[in-house]
DNA sequence: TAGATTGTTAATCGATTAACAATC
DNA sequence: TAGATTGTTAATCGATTAACAATC
């Protein structure tokens, strides 16, 4: 299906039109969505949102919209979240045993998508081989074995600056192909894994610049 | 100086290239940077560079290039980074006070951006009154009163989704302008309030899009 | 059937890149 | 001066929107 190659534009808004169609399928009663319902909803154009899913197959009736559930489960299919999903995170610090706990035990309740963090890692002498929410947390340097075993594919990096190009390295080493980074640090990594960029002071001076004229 | 509307794709750009400046800054020694190189560390092509940088002032030499210190301290002025910004941050939960310890805290010693975080809110009665790293949480309810007193513009929402676009209206009530928002909803705002999702499941599945065929 | 809405093509819009005169 | 690099204009590229025939 990935014949042409779907740009990164249309992917970002896939996971959008996803969290409509849960919405909508959590009320109930409603099985029917148009375009422009799950545009409006989405924020995206009624026009856009079909040649989005134009992409992958036609998954409408004409005259009459998209049928909820169904359109739900294409696109689970298409963004692969269908099936499970092995995630190592790396450092345990504040912010990352938070994420552990907050965010993503959090998803795995919306049954529709199975993130699953199998390991955790860091360099303190004083956290290695402790547990935490069950997992233990392991030593930085077992990372390539570690998720090479394990087939892991995705990872969540919350370490300092200094050692996250170096982690991200193992990572790859190891058979990551998507990295979900909160270091205030460009990567430079192959160009076939996926990073993602969650760099909160980049976004807090993006949003400082809205607020001159206040 | 902002005569003409300047894009977001600009503004989205330009902390990256502060970030660069910063870097370089840091190692001392070079004081000149060409836009072949900062663009090439941000990870944008020369001619954009010097394109997003026109928009705002003529800042380098021909034959030269740009002054480190002094493209830093434009930057700066142009993001609005040389003043304080005030910050509340709604919803004390594990990720909120690991964000408020962790980012926020370690922003600010970087002297480059003085973010602020003046008020935790939360609607727990347990957390109410309690002490946070020096910093009361106060109950929601007291938010608008509280954001407008102290002239607050920014905010950070990590309540749970429910809550959260009750909670968004509440703080623009009080005056806020920009907010980052952690909980996996669109908020339905006015146009002026500047809103920046930092929903981590939506980049997940976007991620796992790109894991299919290995 | 009449009304509605899809899938798709053509038109438009905006953002990026290429190219180069100006000039340090 | 000769070499380098800016600021800017024109060309290209890509993404979004408008429009509409197909059809449920």
């Amino acid at each position: 299906m990935k014949l042409d190659k779907i740009s990164d534009a249309v992917i970002r808004r896939l996971p959008l039109y996803m969290r409509v169609l849960d919405d909508i399928a959590r009320k109930g009663s409603i099985q029917l969505v148009s375009s422009y319902e799950l545009g409006d909803k989405a924020g995206v154009s009624p026009a856009l949102v079909r040649k989005d899913l134009a992409w992958f197959g036609e998954f409408g009736k004409q005259g009459v919209g998209y049928e909820v559930d169904y359109l739900r489960m294409e696109l689970r299919r298409i963004l692969n979240l269908d099936r499970e999903h092995k995630v190592v995170l790396v450092g345990a610090g504040s912010l990352g045993t938070a994420l552990a706990r907050y965010n993503i035990k959090r998803y795995n309740t919306d049954d529709d998508f199975n993130l699953n963090i199998i390991g955790l890692f860091d360099n303190d002498p004083q956290k290695i081989g402790k547990n935490y929410d069950g997992i233990e947390i392991r030593s930085i340097s077992e990372i390539t074995q570690f998720v090479k075993e394990n087939k892991v594919k995705m990872a969540i990096i919350t370490v300092p600056v200094e050692s996250a190009q170096e982690v991200a390295l193992k990572l790859i080493d190891g058979g990551v192909g998507a990295i979900l980074n909160f270091a205030p640090v460009k990567l430079d990594l192959p160009e076939n894994v996926h990073v993602l960029t969650a760099d909160l002071t980049l976004e807090f001076k993006r949003l400082a610049y809205y607020l001159d004229d206040e």
